[in-house]
DNA sequence: ACTGACATGTAAACAGTTACATGATTGG
DNA sequence: CCAATCATGTAACTGTTTACATGTCAGT
């Protein structure tokens, strides 16, 4: 869909090789895009062949060698452009709220136990964010022009985190009501 | 991932053919599933050759021929059994967002247009839940079991559709510090 | 007969995931 | 030397999208 322009906005800032975008992609980006490192290292390549990124290995000491990958003015100019076309968006597929559809007496307490679940994985994920939002974003009407883009993806990653705590609880304290515990049998 | 079971979960109450189900997908469900006609049409047919749906052919007036899907028996015992087995989850990947990392003087106007855009979408999507939640789940805890699933899913799309609009606001207020009117030469 | 909407489908291309493979380097 | 880790990659498969194809009926 557009993991080469995802890839070239994380070189925006600093060279980086397949392996370094990879373990990248989870943490800054990995809010509204995820990619395997085989889909990382294959776009790297058909990147470089168009001339939109240059390539320089790199020895480490204590490690095996790296390839550097760096964006060209000709990768810059594609990405300014790209930001003026069509705009897609692939909706979340989220196989708990299809469970939910077939919630049951059966299974409800099952349910429960995967929302508690969800509701712990969110919980994280929010943490961290509020973390970097603290640390890096803590007065963003002076932020330069790019990094305000950037925290306000944040921002809607808070918010919607926060939003999906909430209805968590909803869930929890409405399954409640579903399973063993209730209509106590007068 | 998991369209052979949200195909199953539409087919619970009622018997339907491909292009109602195709339909019925950017109604109740498009809140997190979403599939082509193409992609329904395989996968009836081969949901059919496993046995968990039954056929049948439906002369309309006015119309041609479609072909009914429901559920067997079988059906119905594979899609519960699937209730507790592992959950995937696939994010979004939002390109709006991914155009954000890249805001900048040259783009920032262009940004406000499609985040308006953005505002306008999700405002009418949260319409058409709203009023779906006061028609038919205005009393949650009284509801049947299943619906309250249902119900639970409808606020899900609603609490983040409200967030969202937020967001953009939010977005919108931040963006016009760094377009034009900015800095007005001291 | 022609047009437009409806219903069903096929084929090819693209994107993404899963499983496996290779070499290099460090620490034991 | 062996195991563990890091970095890079390939191959096969699955899922999804795009583009096209076909037939039916209703209204003109």
């Amino acid at each position: 869909m557009a993991l080469a322009q995802a890839i070239m906005t994380s070189l925006l800032d600093a060279d980086l090789s397949g392996s370094e975008l990879a373990r990248d992609f989870e943490k800054s980006m990995g809010l509204f895009w995820q990619a395997s490192h085989q889909q990382i290292y294959q776009e790297l390549r058909k990147l470089a062949d168009k001339g939109w990124l240059n390539k320089r290995e790199v020895n480490q000491s204590g490690k095996p060698n790296k390839i550097l990958y760096g964006m060209t003015q000709a990768g810059r100019e594609a990405l300014a452009q790209w930001v003026f076309g069509p705009t897609r968006i692939q909706p979340t597929k989220d196989e708990l709220l299809l469970k939910l559809y077939n919630l049951s007496d059966d299974n409800a307490e099952h349910l429960v136990g995967e929302i508690s679940q969800r509701r712990e994985e969110v919980m994280q994920r929010l943490y961290l964010y509020e973390a970097i939002r603290r640390r890096h974003y803590d007065d963003p009407a002076n932020l330069p022009v790019r990094h305000k883009g950037v925290y306000l993806a944040l921002e809607l990653g808070i918010h919607q985190g926060e939003q999906t705590l909430a209805w968590c609880d909803q869930a929890l304290a409405l399954l409640a009501t579903v399973s063993g515990d209730s209509q106590p049998a007068r």
